[in-house]
DNA sequence: ATTTATGCAAACAATTTGCACCTTT
DNA sequence: AAAGGTGCAAATTGTTTGCATAAAT
């Protein structure tokens, strides 16, 4: 598992296995304070620093995807495929989107970009907290 | 032109006149900090908190949109309606877009969602500075 | 030995807040 | 005089950096 990350060129630490490990299979798109505070529980001493310098390596080589989802922090997707975010408005949980969604554009501004990505944010309520809503 | 503003409950007082004015009719999405220094020029002692203030209500109030754009700082769009942006990864440039995308959605997660809003960005290379790059 | 990573603390940048003063009702 | 807005400075938050130490090649 943690050879794709040796084979784009980054150097296995103990501290950049712990990050690498909380980042894969996680789909709840941690801040780097996140990161850190459960690092700190593997690794006793982690330093603020390395998690940063190691977000900043994994994100230049293309290991993860920085998100600018929340206005406050950055946010960190361990998924580099394109892929969209639903965002719930109330609770700021943010679910991944892989399939069913079909951007169409006939735009002549766009036509002059040489596009690489497109994004899309659906910005919503999300089941419970529409259920608690109800209740209230 | 300030009616609108006052229709919506905001008082209208000369610094906030002067935001208004260098909200309404850019297209620069403009940071907090260029706000301040724009209107640093025609109301001297103009104060950081001041516009912070005002943008916060503006923003309150529905007059002003917060972008997410830019992951160093918040960007501030006049326009509250539903559009989306075309964003240069050379030079930072953001390009309103308001027609000609169409999203469709076929997918059961997003279908459990109440969805408000739906952003897209379109991340690539403006005309401009393609040409550079083909220069270079 | 040379390069590279870590950890600490200090520095920074964007934003927010507390509070005294000044307006406007 | 009561309410709300402004300006200043200090505080907070998220992130970055400089540097000495430690580890890996």
């Amino acid at each position: 598992m943690f050879k794709q990350f040796r084979d784009i060129g980054i150097k296995l630490t103990p501290q950049r296995m712990v990050i690498a490990n909380l980042l894969t299979n996680n789909s709840t798109h941690p801040s780097a304070e996140d990161i850190y505070h459960a690092a700190l529980e593997q690794i006793p001493g982690m330093s603020f620093a390395t998690v940063y310098n190691t977000l900043e390596i994994f994100k230049e080589k293309g290991a993860i995807r920085e998100l600018n989802i929340d206005p406050e922090r950055k946010r960190y997707d361990p998924d580099t495929s394109n892929h969209h975010h639903l965002i719930c408005v109330k609770c700021g949980k943010i679910i991944d989107v892989f399939d069913g969604v079909d951007v169409n554009v006939v735009n002549d501004t766009i036509s002059e970009f040489k596009i690489a990505e497109v994004h899309v944010e659906f910005y919503g309520v999300c089941n419970s907290c529409e259920k608690k809503n109800n209740k209230e």
